[in-house]
DNA sequence: ATTAGCACTACTGGTTGGGGAGTGCTAAAA
DNA sequence: TTTTAGCACTCCCCAACCAGTAGTGCTAAT
């Protein structure tokens, strides 16, 4: 019994259970692919993938369906990329050319990557605590409310409305704001706080009250996960799935509208171009046992400094999903390097 | 036989079947319900009700259950909104008084509306055609990009970046930006066209073309439906009532996702504080044919100048979604008329 | 190491037959 | 004229049962 087969048999099973949605059986697959061996052959090499965990039965003298394991042995050695045909690539193209901001690129990507793979899509605004500052602005609302405007590098664009006890004269917001800028353009978020720490020195005893608290709130603003921004397309996608695992939709779904629920489900900082799966309990929200994440970091350059992803059920196309994925994550980067 | 007793009958048998999402008989109404009368009386009503289109019978020998049609007369007479307990008014109040943002008004009063009817909420951002312009920002983001910023009365901003085929110099942008402010500033988003037509012949005429595209973008910003904003929450909700209608969710669900939808649902302008009801298929939108809709106008003063509601299956609990509908609208509309 | 053959298992789908909830109708009572 | 008791009837629901079948594991032969 050469191990390859057994290898090919395991792929042969995942192709064919995720295509068919059906327990799969040995006759079945030799008559679907041409493994060169008879199905009692092939009943062996199962018997010997279900004592290895890769595989398993729901019941006697059923077909087998893969395991967690099985998918993972499949993503991790089976599954070969293909790249994007030229009309896909075309229309990627097309649907993110149009894009006129930020918030549109995000807002196409995700709707574009929930389209390709008909799954739910998860995209991640860029970080700004990754991000550098291009300019800060403020507008004075109100005689003692001032709109806090946050500009980055990627073009990401955050608002914050400041309170203020005491009123707040033009000139005070201009000479504010030119000190913000000098101090931190071009810097990272990330550095904000130690940067502007010290800075209403530089301003009269009357107004140092004021300016702590406006560079309190930039420090705020730009310093937390708070800001964190993430996007979902295609929740409908998971419906469609319902008749399979059908109770198990509805705590997908409220664990889909949690923030922090996304963010972990992106998991932590991947380079660029590398694409993650974990499938089923590997991914450690509770209510996503049943349920496969995959993920790419995208940024503008090489460093990863945002995440999408899709979610789905285990038995899911990998191949297709992680292939586009790859390209979404691509096509974003590209448009990031030329903001 | 009294009209009063036949209304009675269907009130009764509306609450029965919204409790236990069964067909209901006579006599489960008689036991759970003390009409004075005999299940065989009941019978009788029934038959008249059914006559008249009021109820239906999903098989010979099963209960009933309302038709839209019942629905509709429930809603309009037989329904009485029994005013928000404390305990929830608190609720209410403690959940929205966090809030910072309009962004975070909206978010939350979406989050709260779906938690309070534990349905699908939807929030519209206030319009912007209907709002005045409080601010208008430019920044430079590079030579030739600008960053458009509106800010409207109610606290709404708008960004925008804009492409300019020539280099913009920062006296230019501060000359326009003033230019703008004077003439806009308190005016109405929707006069904004005919306010700004031929503001270009005020400079010089090197600087004119630029001046006209960055205007032209002002008027584009502001003018369309384009720039309505609908926030969502508790799609999960719609799941949980998969059983019922099991391969209608999906329909819906992918219906939700969709803006201009979703705005459809909303419909045309209400009164503030008049909660609507649409009912089945009385909206108009083909996926949701088995779903109501309950909206209500919100706004600052008596005009509403945003739509927020809540969806869910006709078999609804009309009163207390009414009640919530309105409730949160009246609390958002407190928000807006503070801003 | 592979394969044919075979006994065995358990799901699937169709049929059958109470049991029950609910109805409509009729005739009597109020 | 309205209400009610009684009763026959309908049709769903459920459980049991029954082949039919897809699939397995094992054994013995190739």
């Amino acid at each position: 019994m050469t191990d390859e087969r057994r290898l090919a048999v395991l792929r042969a099973i995942v192709q064919d259970f995720v295509a068919s949605e059906e327990p799969v059986g040995s006759k079945a697959l030799v008559d679907r692919h041409d493994l060169g061996v008879s199905s009692a052959t092939i009943r062996n090499d199962m018997a010997a993938l279900e004592d290895d965990g890769y595989i398993a039965q729901p019941h006697t003298s059923a077909g087998r369906i893969p395991t967690d394991k099985g998918y993972r042995l499949f993503v991790d050695r089976l599954a070969n990329l293909q790249p994007l045909s030229p009309a896909e690539r075309r229309a990627i193209q097309s649907f993110l050319d149009g894009a006129v901001d930020l918030d549109d690129v995000v807002e196409r990507g995700t709707r574009l990557l929930s389209q390709l793979t008909r799954q739910v899509a998860i995209v991640q605004y860029p970080s700004l605590g990754l991000s550098r500052v291009r300019h800060i602005e403020l507008v004075s609302l109100a005689p003692n409310r001032v709109l806090l405007i946050l500009i980055a590098d990627t073009g990401r664009v955050e608002q914050r409305v400041i309170e203020s006890p005491d009123a707040v004269t033009a000139e005070m917001l201009a000479e504010v704001r030119t000190q913000l800028n000098t101090v931190l353009a071009e810097q990272p978020f990330d550095e904000i706080d130690e940067l502007i720490t010290g800075l209403e020195h530089k301003f009269p005893p009357a107004e140092r009250n004021l300016v702590t608290r406006l560079v309190g709130a930039v420090g705020e603003a730009a310093g937390g996960q708070v800001e964190e921004r993430v996007v979902v397309a295609g929740a409908a996608n998971l419906a469609r799935y319902g008749r399979d695992f059908p109770q198990t939709v509805h705590p997908v779904l409220e664990a889909l509208e949690e923030q922090v629920v996304l963010l972990r489900l992106l998991g932590e900082a991947t380079a660029v171009e590398q694409v993650h799966v974990r499938i089923g309990r590997e991914n450690d929200v509770a209510d996503m046992a049943t349920t496969s994440v995959v993920t790419s970091g995208y940024g503008p350059g090489d460093r990863a400094i945002a995440h999408l992803g899709v979610v789905g059920p285990t038995r899911m196309d990998y191949p297709a999903s992680m292939t586009a994925v790859r390209a979404v994550a691509r096509y974003l980067g590209r448009i990031l390097s030329e903001q």
